[in-house]
DNA sequence: GACGATATTTAGGCACGACGAATTTCAGAA
DNA sequence: TTCTGAAATTCGTCGTGCCTAAATATCGTC
């Protein structure tokens, strides 16, 4: 079974459900209808020709999982997505709020051959524009480094970006604060009852709405790692 | 009417008519049919569905042409092609049997933003990897050097090779006889009944079949303007 | 004016994926 | 346990898109 044998369409469905299933749970139809953006009876149409082509396991009522065929098409389409859009940035300087689109066209149509040698121009990378793991040729992700969402993180202490959500208008809100993958900040305080999060960002310091700062994720910063 | 409103499969029929109707004439159904493999009845079908959308004209019985919005469409669909068939080559080092087949599909899905970022990263260049001419964003194609099939070329001028067919078989053929755009070489002896063609190569020769000669364009060789 | 080649029309098929409405199941509250 | 609302499934249908074989029509030529 290899992705020619599946629509586009499909191969959407197999990358949505691998991200609601990351928790261990099974992926409900109603949460991929909605990140799909179609109706419930869609889903269970297509979970039943998915589990057909035995990609998924779907107990009725119960949520879908993939299976290890639909887990490795799965990856395949996200190793994809995030070479591309890491290629796209580095290579012809698309902003990184403009990548995901492309990509998500892109991943479907190209090569193994071409996939391999995109990989290859960029040094096989580990991360995608967004901080995002890519995973490798044989289906394994790297290490991420721990870290949790900017709205879990302790005040007072050094922090760095890690990775942020694929969301345009968040990453040209970030861009606009100056904010981007491994800049160094520090939450000052943290307003109550979804008040806004005081950053110091450098010298400045900024606000950052509960909105945007859980699609953030920081780790601690190491200030003696940094290089050049 | 733009891209966007029309399938990939009207888009591969625009360019088949377009490359059809290079020489003045309407293209005939049966030589559409024959270029994209379907049958005669799905051009007829087809044709009807373009023609209301006016973008060909379809004089029943007498073939197709395109029209002014047709033809833009059908160049902007060759403009991508032929410039993600060069980026590939360049950027990526796909060789040059392999670039057509991975450019069929890209062309459908890439945005105008990443067709210009292309262009400029290429320095927005005139020809493909096969010598053929990328249409302008305006849609003009550049002017072509005057050339002609090797056939038809006369013995013991020096020449260069200026375009050569997509064909991947073909291609890689030329590259086992060291044949590649540019490469200059002299036409020695023609045999009559459809017999080889004697060329030389450098200091050797090679004999070349009369298919393979059909297929490479040739000009003059102006020693004079070689470079480095 | 008949013939063979070419083209069109007709009628139907098939893959794909979506939807609304009706129905079924589940899980938690009463 | 029974009820009930939310969630999911099934059913019937639609729509797009493209293709085909067979029947029919047209064209150019002899
Ligand atoms: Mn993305
Ligand atoms: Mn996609
Ligand atoms: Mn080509
Ligand atoms: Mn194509």
């Amino acid at each position: 079974m290899d992705r020619s044998a599946i629509s586009t369409a499909m191969q959407d469905y197999l990358k949505a459900i691998w991200d609601l299933t990351r928790a261990g749970e099974a992926a409900p139809t109603s949460a991929i209808a909605e990140r799909l953006e179609v109706s419930a009876a869609s889903v269970s149409g297509m979970l039943k020709r998915l589990a057909a082509l035995e990609l998924v396991v779907h107990e009725p009522y119960q949520g879908a999982r993939l299976t290890v065929t639909g887990r490795r098409l799965a990856l395949e389409m996200i190793r994809h997505h995030r070479l591309i859009e890491l290629y796209l940035a580095e290579a012809l300087g698309v902003p990184w709020d403009r990548v995901h689109e492309e990509a998500e066209k892109l991943e479907h149509v190209i090569s193994e051959d071409l996939e391999r040698r995109m990989a290859a121009h960029l040094g096989d990378p580990h991360f995608d524009p967004h901080g995002a793991p890519i995973p490798r040729m044989d289906g394994e992700l790297p290490p991420m480094p721990g870290s949790r969402t900017l709205i879990e993180a302790e005040a007072g202490s050094p922090l760095r970006v890690t990775q942020v959500d694929d969301d345009p208008e968040l990453l040209r809100y970030l861009d606009g604060h100056g904010i981007g993958l491994g800049t160094p900040l520090e939450v000052v305080t943290r307003e109550p009852f979804g008040g806004p999060l005081v950053v110091r960002l450098g010298r400045g310091e900024c606000r950052l709405g509960p909105e945007a700062a859980h699609r953030i994720r920081v780790a601690p910063h190491e200030p003696q790692e940094s290089e050049s």
